[in-house]
RNA sequence: UCCUCCUUAGCUCAGUUGGUUAGAGCAUCUGACUGUUAAUCAGAGGGUCGCCCGUUCAAGUCGGGCAGGGGGAGCCA
C-alpha cells in the first residue's frame, strides 16, 4: 500500500520515544542543509525532519527545495533543539515531486495578502491560509452538527432558479442560447425563450428562501447551505458574486424564536472552531495583531482576536428594535457634532453602513440584532406586524450586525397570511401567478413561520479576523476577476 | 458604479528641484559552514520603471488616456 503515513497533527501530539513512522509532505523550509520542515495540511506545525550528515545523497538534498514533496521515513526522538519537541531521524527520505526553486512563487517569508491572491492555486500552502481554510472547514462542519443534533433537515434548493420575484439583487442568467445574435426571436425582437433549453428564462439562484419555505412548511425546521450568485457590481471587501449561504427556515417560530435561534447558532459555531481548531485561531490572532500593529491606534481592534470570539460567547447580543436604534442614532454625540456623512433624517429611512457601525462598535460594543424595520424598506414575504400607528407600519425582520463586518445575519418572520401577503405583494408589483407554489404553501394549512439568511464567508472573515472576504474564499469571483 | 490612493528586480520597497551606468533587504544561483528555527557568511546573475500618447535637449520622475490592484462608499449576505 502506498499511502501508510502518519499525518503530522497525529505525530505530534504523540511522545517522541523512538518509533518508526512515514509522513509525507511538502518542504516549507531547509535550512542548514540539515532541516528540513515539513508540512502536510493537518496542522499548521511542521514536524522537523533531520538529514544526519552524510546520509543522504548531495543530488537529493540539492532537490530539497520550497515546496517540494516528501516521503519520510524514520524515527522520532526528542528534539536537540530550541523550537520543537521532537525530530524525526531521517532513515530514508523520497522526493515525489520536485519544485523548481526558480520558478516557485512563494518563498519563506511574509507575503502581501495581495500577491497570495494572484497566486490563490498555492496560496493553501502558506500559514496563514492554511489556518483560514482548516476554520473556515470547521465553521462548514459545526453548521450541519449543529442543524442535524437539532433535528433540522437539510436542504438542497435549486441551483438554477426561475423566480425573479425576491429581488435579492442582479442575477446571472443560465442560457444555452448563442450570444452572436442568431438567437430565436419574439415578434418585438425580444429574446424567445421558449426556444431556451428550460423553456423558460432561468438565472442562477440569488436565495434559497422561497423554497426553503416549502420544505419547512412540511418537516418543521429545514436549512440549506449552498452557493449563491449576485450579479452586483460589488467592489467591497465584503461582497461576492458567487459566496455560500446558510438560510434555515422553521414552521411554528416567530420573530424572536428567529433571532434566539440565530445567536445560538452564531456561538455554537464559534465555539466549535475554538475547541477544534484553537492553534488555527491563536495563529490567525497572532497575524491578525501583527498587521494592526501598522495602524494607527484609533483603528485598531480593541480586543485581540481569541478575546473577541471569547466576549461573543459569553454576552448576550444586544437587541433594539429599528425605532429605538433611530433615536440613539439621533441623540449620539456623534450626530450633534455632525460627524456623519449621511444625516440621521428620522424614522423611516435606511441606515447607512456607517449608522450600523457606530451602533456595534462604539455605543453598544458587541454584536447587535436590529428588529421591527419600516416596511417599506423592506423585502414582501416579511410578516406584517400588527397594531402599527399609520404610517409607521413595520415588518417583523431582524438583521444582526457584527462587529468590523456588518451585516451578518438577515432575516424574518414570514408573512403567512395569505391576503396580507397577496395585497402586498400586488403593491410591490411582484407577479403572484409566477409564486403559484409559494402562495400554496400559505393556502393550505399556512403556520407561523420564520428564518435567516447567513453569509457564511462573513461569518469565516469574523472569525478568523481576515478583512477581506477574498482571503476566506478558495477561488472569490468578484467582478472583472474569475480565475483559477 | 462613484471617490481616493497605488503600480520600479521573483517578493517587499527606496529613488532628491526632470540630468550620466536605476538601488537595498529578502529570494534565486555558486561556494563555505553544519543543531538550524524566515539559519548564517562570501560572491554572482537578475529591470520594456504597468501599457499607450504627449511636454521637454533630456522622463522612473511632469501631463492625458487605458489596464490592473488596494482602501472607502453604494447595493447586500
Amino acid at each position: 500500500m502506498f499511502n501508510k503515513r502518519i499525518k503530522i497533527k497525529e505525530l505530534l501530539s504523540q511522545e517522541p520515544e523512538g518509533q518508526e513512522v512515514t509522513v509525507m509532505g511538502w518542504v516549507r523550509t531547509f535550512r542548514n542543509n540539515q532541516f528540513i520542515a515539513l508540512n502536510d495540511g493537518s496542522t499548521n506545525n511542521n514536524i522537523q525532519v533531520v538529514v544526519a550528515l552524510g546520509s543522504q545523497d548531495d543530488e537529493l538534498l540539492k532537490r530539497i527545495t520550497t515546496s517540494a514533496s516528501l516521503k519520510v521515513t524514520g524515527t522520532v526522538v526528542p528534539s536537540l533543539g530550541k523550537g520543537q519537541k521532537m525530530d524525526l531521524n531521517a532513515t530514508s527520505i523520497e522526493i515525489l515531486g520536485d519544485s523548481d526553486a526558480e520558478k516557485y512563487p512563494l518563498q519563506p517569508k511574509k507575503h502581501s495578502l495581495e500577491f497570495l491572491r494572484e497566486k490563490a492555486h498555492l496560496r493553501f500552502r502558506t500559514s496563514t491560509f492554511g489556518s483560514v481554510f482548516r476554520v473556515r472547514h470547521a465553521l462548514a462542519f459545526a453548521v450541519h452538527k449543529f442543524f442535524n443534533e437539532k433535528r433540522f433537515v437539510y436542504m438542497h434548493t435549486p441551483i438554477i432558479t426561475v423566480s425573479d420575484a425576491e429581488g435579492a439583487g442582479e442575477m446571472f442568467k443560465v442560457t444555452t442560447l448563442p450570444l452572436d445574435g442568431t438567437a430565436p426571436k419574439n415578434e418585438d425582437g425580444s429574446i424567445n425563450f421558449k426556444e431556451d433549453f428550460f423553456g423558460r428564462s432561468t438565472n442562477l439562484t440569488v436565495s434559497g428562501q422561497l423554497e426553503g419555505e416549502l420544505g419547512a412548511t412540511a418537516f418543521g425546521d429545514i436549512y440549506t447551505f449552498g452557493p449563491t450568485f449576485r450579479a452586483e457590481n460589488s467592489n467591497t471587501a465584503r461582497h461576492l458574486a458567487e459566496f455560500w449561504m446558510i438560510e434555515p427556515e422553521m414552521a411554528f417560530y416567530d420573530l424572536e424564536d428567529n433571532m434566539n435561534l440565530a445567536e445560538e447558532f452564531i456561538k455554537y459555531i464559534i465555539k466549535y472552531a475554538l475547541e477544534n481548531n484553537k492553534e488555527d485561531l491563536e495563529f490567525l490572532a497572532q497575524r491578525l495583531a501583527e498587521e494592526e500593529k501598522q495602524l494607527p491606534q484609533d483603528k485598531r481592534s480593541e480586543m485581540g482576536l481569541l478575546e473577541k470570539l471569547e466576549f461573543v460567547l459569553n454576552n448576550g447580543f444586544e437587541r433594539l428594535t429599528y425605532t429605538d436604534a433611530i433615536q440613539i442614532l439621533k441623540e449620539s454625540n456623534h450626530n450633534k457634532k455632525k460627524k456623519f456623512q449621511y444625516e440621521i433624517t428620522g424614522w423611516g429611512m435606511d441606515m447607512q453602513s456607517e449608522h450600523e457601525r457606530y451602533l456595534v462598535e462604539k455605543h453598544f460594543k458587541k454584536p447587535v440584532i436590529l428588529y421591527n424595520y419600516p416596511a417599506a424598506i423592506k423585502a414582501f414575504y416579511m410578516r406584517q406586524n400588527d397594531g402599527c400607528e399609520p404610517g409607521k407600519e413595520t415588518v417583523a425582520a431582524m438583521d444582526i450586525l457584527a462587529p468590523g463586518i456588518g451585516e451578518i445575519v438577515g432575516g424574518s418572520q414570514r408573512e403567512e397570511r395569505q391576503e396580507k401577503l397577496e395585497r402586498r405583494m400586488t403593491e410591490m408589483h411582484i407577479p403572484l401567478e409566477e409564486l403559484w407554489w409559494y402562495l400554496d404553501t400559505r393556502r393550505f394549512g399556512t403556520v407561523p413561520h420564520a428564518g435567516f439568511g447567513l453569509g457564511f464567508e462573513r461569518m469565516v472573515q469574523f472569525v478568523t479576523g481576515m478583512t477581506n472576504i477574498r482571503d476566506v474564499i478558495a477561488f472569490p469571483r468578484t467582478p472583472g476577476s474569475a480565475e483559477f
